[in-house]
DNA sequence: TATGAATGAGAGTTCATTCAT
DNA sequence: AATGAATGAACTCTCATTCAT
């Protein structure tokens, strides 16, 4: 089942195994149902080696959680070419974001699923992953608004709504593409372009969709 | 602390008191770190009351996620007028599930958090309500496609791409709504509708975002 | 080898068991060599009563050194009569303090050895019961001065000295006649009231200090 | 922290190192709270050296207990002048043991606390030493009386009583020394002297053993 | 002479769950 | 309808000790 016992390997390499089987027992099982023991054997360790170099089950879990968090933004960094359009910036980050996902499913569960649901200091680890992207996604909405000669009329903090919003789809298009047989990287993000830049074209256009008053609405 | 001990009540307002505390427990320590011993005593019954009720942790967790998916998709049957035309449908939905996600956090943590991340069988129970919404959305897109006498020329699978994306974006503004003081539900929709509605309308006039071919960007 | 397994006791009861067990585990493998396993065995129960009812093993140890001062301290009240003069208190403390420790070795290693030895916060517990001996002792010390018409001419500090002193030869004398066989609690005590009452210098002279015999202390 | 990394040391040097290294950890986290984690950092030396040299975290404890308990004999030894009478001689023997107690407070926690705690090999190591003072004392206390002219009534084992009880209080002086300031090695043995050698009848009438001033004492 | 890499064994602690009333 | 008493099983974490170099 676990790793071949390899023995004695430099610290960094074994390190890098535990970090590893890690991620894929709590991307599996989730951090408080994953054991150290598990994780240990899948390693090819003992358990006391384990706690030598990673400290703690908390200590092991944030580190998973910083790796896979800069794995995730270095991918989507090095995939988008900082010269091109927003809209393509767009389309290359998507792509590279749903590449990296559907190639590491227990590292977006540990970032997506794991980080979140068990507190502190975990949830803080991944905010600060998220609020990257979301940064950058706002500059990106700004940036193509300055392309379309408008200087948007709503405030910046509707920007970040608009960012969190993209950033949700994408995230729950991630977990689709992942349980869906089929779905590609690829059409993901060309799906979630469909949605969002034809949204947000509109939006740059000032055509946004005008809720109904709450008057009209009573008589409604 | 815990609930007043009332004594000999009958048993299904029991149960409920019991599924309060449960959902209260679960949505703030998550699913195992909350102690049978914890949601007994906030229940203010004994443990053995309560597994002669709900029979075990993970029956007590199963009935929690029924009753609070029951609850939300009810909250959104609720506040919608199936007469009106999509968006206005869309719009009104989207109103009372923040509405509702904004005054039941424990619950929707328990929904979108908790349930999600700790396997079978919690997991499908969610999925099953969020597949319900998912297909209310894609109908509501397909309704949308026949007001404006389009007969979208994607293929279904295509547009439930797109209401999954939209439900990400949703699911996401709720948890950002519930965490950033000053957001209201109207707010967390009206975001939303200017995200979704104005892009989504733009492909409903045929005119989807196009993404450059691969052949063309490897030149570009 | 453990107690007899009898069921369904109520709690108090319970928790003097574990107490006992836990002063004879304590007192013979030490604070840290005795383990929660051989405690709850001896005890007769499972390790999880006795962390329910006791808490931890630190929580255990503290509530043994409370319960068996206590004991101490009220032997040696029990044991002294205070309209007395002050050297026939002192005899009869003592002779109270060497019958106890004698009659409840575990008891008194875990007071003398184990409770001083595992720092904080035992060693304070412990000398708290230490320091109301000596404070005791150096009453009765000023007693004796005033019986003897004496106005100390040596400041109270000097006295607390003294009653160190005699305190700490108690304690090696009780440790001594548990070590030795055929050393009774009475011999010890006589040997201390020489050392301590009359003082070398006057053992030279042929001047011991003189027990009282039992027929006579019967009838004073 | 720990001593500074000198590589290639000779074989007795090094055991010094640790042996200190070790006094210092059993002493103040006690004998099984100490690791041999920190013993070998605070030796400045990596385990396995350790283990070639002290084979044991027994062994080691062994070798500090015998270290300390030659090194406190030594003290005491090396203060008294046999030629001097008795009184004098316990004078200077108490002088060099408070002086050395205090000077060596890891050294006295491992032979007076640590040692006797933790049961065998460790505790018949210690007594052996004891055995030793407790001897010298008897001798001390038999040559009084001969130096009185008097031949005692009393059987040797009274006198070893007597011999114990002064150890004791020696002992329990020693600690309380340590743990008061402003007491000094010279205060606890004038203490002792008075408590035991007038006593505390003698003491009652107004005549203290009167310690010989420095100056008598340097020219004697 | 000296050490980085590694582990078997066992500690304290917690928890879902049941029994007897 | 309701509970005080009780536990099997599993978990995180630590430590004395050794191997290979």
């Amino acid at each position: 089942m676990g790793a071949v016992k390899t023995k004695r390997m430099p610290r960094a390499v074994r390190e890098q195994q535990m970090l590893d089987a890690a991620v894929r027992t709590f991307g599996q099982r989730g951090y408080m149902a994953a054991s150290m023991d598990e994780i240990a054997e899948l390693a090819g360790v003992s358990k006391p080696l384990v706690y030598l170099y990673l400290n703690s089950k908390e200590d092991l879990f944030t580190a998973c959680i910083r790796r896979e968090a800069a794995a995730l933004t270095a991918a989507v960094r090095a995939g988008v070419r900082r010269e091109l359009p927003a809209d393509r910036q767009l389309w290359e980050g998507l792509g590279a974001f749903f590449a990296h996902t559907s190639l590491n499913p227990d590292g977006w569960s540990v970032l997506h699923l794991q980080a979140r649901t068990h507190g502190e200091p975990f949830a803080s680890e991944a905010a600060a992953m998220r609020a990257e992207i979301v940064a950058f996604v706002t500059q990106l909405i700004l940036a193509a608004a300055r392309e379309a000669h408008r200087d948007p009329d709503f405030p910046e903090s509707d920007v970040v709504g608009l960012a969190e919003a993209l950033v949700g789809a994408a995230e729950a298009l991630a977990d689709w593409a992942n349980a869906t047989p089929g779905v590609t990287a690829r059409q993901a993000a060309a799906t979630l372009m469909n949605f969002a830049w034809s949204g947000l074209g509109n939006l740059m256009d000032g055509q946004p969709w005008t809720p109904p008053d709450a008057a009209h609405e009573a008589s409604g």
